[in-house]
DNA sequence: CGAATTTGACCTGCGC
DNA sequence: GCGCAGGTCAAATTCG
């Protein structure tokens, strides 16, 4: 997908987030948190709005509740990745009262490579050379490190991080180009968990905050956070294997579609496979128009 | 006191 | 080759 592409798909989705008129309730930032009186989270969101019968609501088949797209990054030019949704001319229109959850995946990947911006291992990685402090970072220029898959979405929130249920430890912030908001960096707590996410905040409308996941976590939710996060989900979400269901509210996102790749004409079916475990949903619906593209099966058959 | 955040430096890839 | 921008590291600092 070029940028142009990925920036019209975000035009789409405002404008027709507009028709829809959607609005009220998103997925975001209420203010009747349980633990927070000044938003609601991510998960909380999800909660109160999810079952898997009413996630077609929050997904936004329903007039009241917030819409969510998706968009794959077929071969992220200069990893046009969420990370740019904020950042530059491509910027998301939403409504006032509306949240709309932009999800990009750029999956696996393994062929990015020569596109992929680093993806450094974790530090203190094999080659057992930590030489001096800042000098081992070029480690293993040749070994290109698969890309995790990565979707991002947008959340009308005055929080940048989002509570989600998970632990996330900032490891950085940088002064994002063309905007005045900074981008912050973050990766999960859990050992061995890779999963990494940025947040940043739209400049074209503050309240926006662009989130953007990357990889998958391998763990169910931390149950001690925030009192019951893990108690929010159905187990399958909580299965740490992708194969077994999402195991994370945002891996919901995941089974979009790949075939947004092929509208995007380029690269689109090589990440299919990371969606595979989701490709079955997309076979099984009947014909929903976009909305088959954006909600899996599996809401929509619930549907009345 | 341990964990989390801040922040400046450093690294990498890309465009010119 | 150079400069820019994105991403990460890690020491210092702050917080609970």
């Amino acid at each position: 997908m070029s940028d142009h592409e990925f920036r019209d798909f975000y035009y789409q989705a405002a404008f027709h987030n507009d028709q829809q008129g959607v609005g009220e309730t998103g997925m975001y930032r209420v203010s009747s948190s349980l633990q927070d009186p000044s938003y609601m989270s991510f998960t909380d969101c999800l909660h109160s709005s999810m079952d898997y019968c009413s996630l077609e609501k929050a997904f936004g088949l329903s007039p009241s509740s917030s819409e969510v797209f998706s968009s794959v990054e077929g071969n992220q030019t200069k990893q046009a990745g969420a990370g740019d949704l904020g950042g530059n001319t491509s910027e998301v229109m939403t409504t006032p009262n509306s949240s709309i959850s932009s999800s990009s995946s750029e999956a696996g990947c393994e062929e990015d490579s020569d596109k992929s911006k680093k993806d450094r291992q974790p530090k203190g990685s094999e080659d057992g050379g930590e030489s001096s402090k800042k000098g081992n970072k070029a480690k293993k220029k040749g070994e290109k490190k698969q890309r995790e898959p990565r979707f991002a979405f947008m959340t009308k929130s005055e929080v940048d991080h989002l509570e989600d249920g998970y632990r996330w430890r900032k490891y950085g912030q940088k002064a994002v180009k063309n905007s005045p908001y900074p981008r912050s960096y973050y990766r999960c707590t859990t050992q061995k968990c890779t999963v990494k996410k940025r947040v940043e905040r739209s400049f074209q409308d503050p309240s926006v905050v662009i989130t953007t996941y990357e990889g998958q976590h391998n763990h169910p939710l931390p149950t001690t956070l925030r009192g019951s996060a893990a108690g929010l989900f159905p187990p399958s979400m909580l299965t740490p294997s992708p194969l077994a269901g999402p195991s994370f509210p945002h891996e919901l996102f995941l089974q979009m579609p790949h075939h947004m790749n092929n509208q995007a004409g380029s690269a689109g079916s090589m990440f299919a496979e990371n969606f595979s475990p989701f490709q079955q949903y997309h076979h099984q619906v009947p014909d929903y128009g976009l909305l088959q593209d954006i909600v899996p099966s599996r809401f929509l058959k619930h549907e009345p």
